[in-house]
DNA sequence: TCACGCGGGAGAGATA
DNA sequence: ATATCTCTCCCGCGTG
């Protein structure tokens, strides 16, 4: 089994240190460029996989954010801080990525769906959502059970990095559309 | 009243 | 050693 990247690794982790290195200095000016509203088209672009919302694609470049995107089409979803350590070993993967996996696996529908999957909203079932928390406590290798409440806890802190946003209806979430379309991307890509 | 889901503070663990 | 990120745990509140 293949524990390290192509030999594209190396240029891609270039990539992300610039990346970083830009936001760096640049934060103060990006900070007021972000509108924070969970409205349509209020964060392009900053949901690059498990990129922090921070770092924001459309201020950098234009040819570099055309290619972090593709190389955040990795399978595993390595962060920029996390892209070196997985070069060496498996990255943890995240809450919302574990979901998109859920979510597009017909033999989970009885536990986490889609409402309408365009729109990336997605529920959890009322009788099943457990099953899903405790699966991700497994994938995080807890020692304690994960339920739902500790689960959902998890993902209402996505809504402040603007990743998944809370609907106002029960056991109901939404990815944010960049998220979802990234998430998309790397699906396919995983595929 | 009770069960359930949600919101938020605090802290743990991993990592840079 | 310190800062940051991403959860995890726990408690209280609102709603049906």
């Amino acid at each position: 089994m293949m524990d390290s990247y192509p030999d594209t690794h190396s240029d891609l982790e270039v990539i992300l240190e610039f990346l970083e290195e830009y936001y760096r200095q640049n934060a103060g000016e990006i900070a007021s460029k972000v509108n924070w509203t969970t409205g349509e088209g209020s964060c392009d672009q900053h949901c690059m996989c498990n990129e922090p919302p921070r770092l924001l694609a459309h201020d950098a470049p234009q040819s570099l954010s055309q290619n972090t995107t593709a190389l955040l089409s990795e399978p595993n979803f390595v962060s920029t801080r996390q892209a070196s350590k997985a070069a060496g070993r498996g990255r943890k993967v995240r809450l919302f990525h574990f979901l998109f996996e859920m979510l597009e696996d017909p033999n989970m529908a009885h536990c986490v769906s889609w409402v309408p999957a365009a729109a990336g909203v997605f529920r959890f079932s009322s009788t099943n959502k457990d099953e899903v928390a405790a699966l991700w406590g497994q994938r995080k290798g807890n020692k304690r059970p994960m339920t739902y409440q500790k689960m959902s806890r998890a993902l209402r802190n996505y809504a402040r990095s603007g990743e998944i946003f809370k609907v106002k209806k029960k056991l109901t979430y939404q990815f944010s559309r960049d998220t979802l379309t990234l998430l998309q991307r790397c699906h396919k890509g995983d595929m």
